[in-house]
DNA sequence: TGACCGATTTGACATTTGTCAAAAAATCAG
DNA sequence: CTGATTTTTTGACAAATGTCAAATCGGTCA
C-alpha cells in the first residue's frame, strides 16, 4: 500500500486520523494480463490507482471501441464520465499486463470527504488535476495534428509503444489505425 | 448580490459563518458593452459570475484569436488554464453587452477553502462541474461534426446567435468563420 | 517447418474542413 | 439617405484524415 499512500500524500497531506479511515476503503486487486477488471455495464463509479502494470479504460460508441485512457505504473485513473455519473459510461477496464492496483468507490470517497476536510481537499485537488489534464487533451485534439499528438504521447509515456497495441493507441489518440500507421512510417 | 448567492447555494449550501466571509471577497463590476474586463497579460486567475449580460473569454494562439468561452446570464466562468495556473493563459475578457458581474481571486477562494470545509466542498463541486463540461466539450470536438456542434450550441444557448457575432461563435466551436457560414446556409 | 491468425501497412479514393480571395449583405456615421 | 466599414457569404482549390480493401509481417502451434 506504500505506493498508494505516497501518491496520495503527494497530492495533499492527510493527517493520521483520516488517513486510516481513508485507506481502509480502498480495495486491492492483483490480476493477470488481459483481465477484465470491470466489464461493460458494470458498476463503474470507481477511482483506480495502478501500482504496477498497464490498464486500458474503454467504452463503445456506436459499435466502435473508444479507448478513453491508458494508465501505466503509478497513475490514478477513472472514467470521468462514470465517476461523476453522466451519459453512456458503459465503460470497461482491461489489463494489458499483469497488474496490481487499488480501487475506491465514489460513494465511499464522498462520504469521507464530507467527514474530513483534508479528504475533501484531496478530492478537490484530484478533480482539479483531472480538469487540467482534460483541458490539455482538449487543446491537443482541437489544435494539434494527429502527428503532433502522437509525438506528444511518445514524450509523455515513452515505452508505451512496446507495451500497448497500436490499435488501442490509435483510438486513444482519436485517429484510425491506418492513420497512425502512416504517421509512424513517416517518422521512423 | 442575490443572484450570486442563489447560484452558489445551488451548488453547495454555505452556513452563515462562512457565507459572509466568502461574499466579502467577491468584487462587483458594472460595465458597458465592449468593455475589456481583463486585458491580455493581466492577472487572470479569477473566477467570474455573470449576473446579466454577455462576455467572451479569449486568448491568442499563434496570432489567432481563440474564443475559449462565451458566458451569458447567470453563468460562472473562468479561464481554466489560467485559474489553475497553466500554459499561455494570456486570456482576455470582453463584454459583448452592458454587463453586471462579480469576480473572485483564486488566492482568496483557496484561502477560504482552507479555512472553511463548506467552501472547500463548494470549490470541489465547481471544479467537478467544470470537469464534466470539459469532458462533454472534448467529446463533442472529437466525435461530432461541426454541423452537430453548431446544433448543440443552438440547443444549449438559444438566442446566442442574436447576441454574439458569428466570428466568435465559429472560434468557440473550433471551426473557421467560412465553415460556420456554410453550415448555416445549409440548415436555414 | 509450415499453415494460420491477428496485427500492421499500403493503396485508391471519399469526405470534411481549411485557406485565400472576392462578392454580397448588413451596419454605422455623418 | 448615402458612402464607408464591417460582417457574412460564396467560390475554387488544398490538406488532413477517414473508409474500405488488399497485401504483408510476425509469431504461434501442431
Amino acid at each position: 500500500m506504500d505506493l498508494l499512500i505516497q501518491a496520495l500524500e503527494k497530492i495533499s497531506p492527510l493527517p493520521d486520523e483520516c488517513r486510516d479511515a481513508f485507506l481502509s476503503v480502498w480495495q486491492y486487486h492483483d490480476v493477470p494480463k488481459d483481465h477484465t477488471l470491470l466489464r461493460e455495464n458494470g458498476i463503474g463509479d470507481q477511482l483506480f490507482f495502478l501500482e504496477k502494470g498497464v490498464a486500458r479504460i474503454y467504452y463503445h460508441k456506436n459499435d466502435k471501441e473508444i479507448t478513453e485512457w491508458i494508465a501505466m505504473d503509478r497513475q490514478f485513473f477513472l472514467s470521468i464520465t462514470s465517476f461523476f455519473e453522466r451519459t453512456p459510461s458503459h465503460l470497461a477496464i482491461h489489463t494489458l499486463e499483469p497488474s496490481q492496483l487499488y480501487s475506491i468507490r465514489q460513494a465511499d470517497f464522498l462520504r469521507l470527504a464530507d467527514q474530513f476536510h483534508p479528504i475533501e481537499k484531496l478530492l478537490r485537488k484530484m478533480v482539479t488535476s483531472s480538469l487540467i489534464l482534460s483541458q490539455q487533451r482538449m487543446d491537443s485534439i482541437q489544435f494539434e495534428s494527429a502527428q503532433q499528438r502522437y509525438e506528444r504521447l511518445l514524450d509523455a509515456s515513452p515505452g508505451i509503444i512496446q507495451r500497448v497495441p497500436l490499435s488501442y493507441i490509435a483510438s486513444f489518440l482519436g485517429v484510425t489505425l491506418e492513420t497512425l500507421s502512416r504517421i509512424r512510417s513517416h517518422r521512423h
